[in-house]
DNA sequence: CATACTTTGACAACCGTTTTCGTTTTCGTG
DNA sequence: CACGAAAACGAAAACGGTTGTCAAAGTATG
């Protein structure tokens, strides 16, 4: 593990919600720090490659990203708001998404499931 | 609704899946229309507005659109080849999706679900 | 026709992301 | 420590989907 790939790393961590590769370099700058973008994406794709931070789209297409608790399959809860992050899981949508991928006789079944809202503190 | 709205819609009806603005510009000057790409996406954005289809956003942040049968909420099981795309709807997920909310508490709760697999054509 | 209003499409601009490529840093070895 | 190979780095250019601009074409009304 690099140093610039842990600073991305760290930065990330320091917060609950997701956040851009943009904001990111952004923040890493802003606290002195040389690294470049193209560093900062690098970073980000391997460590979304290893499983240690998630990734999803906005609705105008610019990816995010979250360094989670858990490496094991889990969803969020996000604040429209301050875009804090609550990690749920839910054996309920996971049985869900099986039995319909079985019913419509659908292999090698996966999904993808977000769920939005305003928190307590935005509301 | 102009004419190059409804080719448009005509163009989309035609494909059980989703499909690109770009795709489906595509298809319609193959069939010798003269459409500008803007217009696709202005065609697209306005029905999208009006919930007559539906967005999503692929991993690579392109958008795909499809008509959809009904204009109720519900979701889609795509397959990964050939991006057929079923309707499904489940109360299961609606209700987990307002449960989780409700627990956390979040108000204001929506939900995104996507599922994906390997339809029986394909597999 | 004349006028006002809307729709259209070629083209350029935009913006997040990826590629390129020359430089710097890191690391194993003598 | 010195050396060279390999990996990491960052600036700038390229890329690709999407949106904005604006003049031309279409449409309705009187
Ligand atoms: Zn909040
Ligand atoms: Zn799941
Ligand atoms: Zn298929
Ligand atoms: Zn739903």
């Amino acid at each position: 593990m690099s140093t610039r790939r842990e600073a991305v790393r760290q930065a990330l961590s320091g917060y609950s919600g997701f956040r851009s590769a943009q904001d990111l370099y952004a923040d890493l700058r802003a606290e002195g720090s040389k690294i470049g973008l193209t560093t900062v994406y690098r970073a980000l794709q391997a460590l979304s490659d290893s499983g240690e931070v998630d990734v999803l789209r906005t609705d105008d297409g610019e990816a995010v990203y979250r360094a989670c608790d858990t490496e094991s399959h889990h969803h969020h809860i996000v604040c429209r708001v301050c875009a804090t992050a609550v990690e749920i899981e839910g054996p309920t949508v996971e049985r869900w998404a099986a039995e319909m991928g079985a019913k419509h006789g659908f292999t090698g079944v996966t999904h993808t499931v977000e769920v939005f809202g305003t928190c307590t503190g935005c509301s």
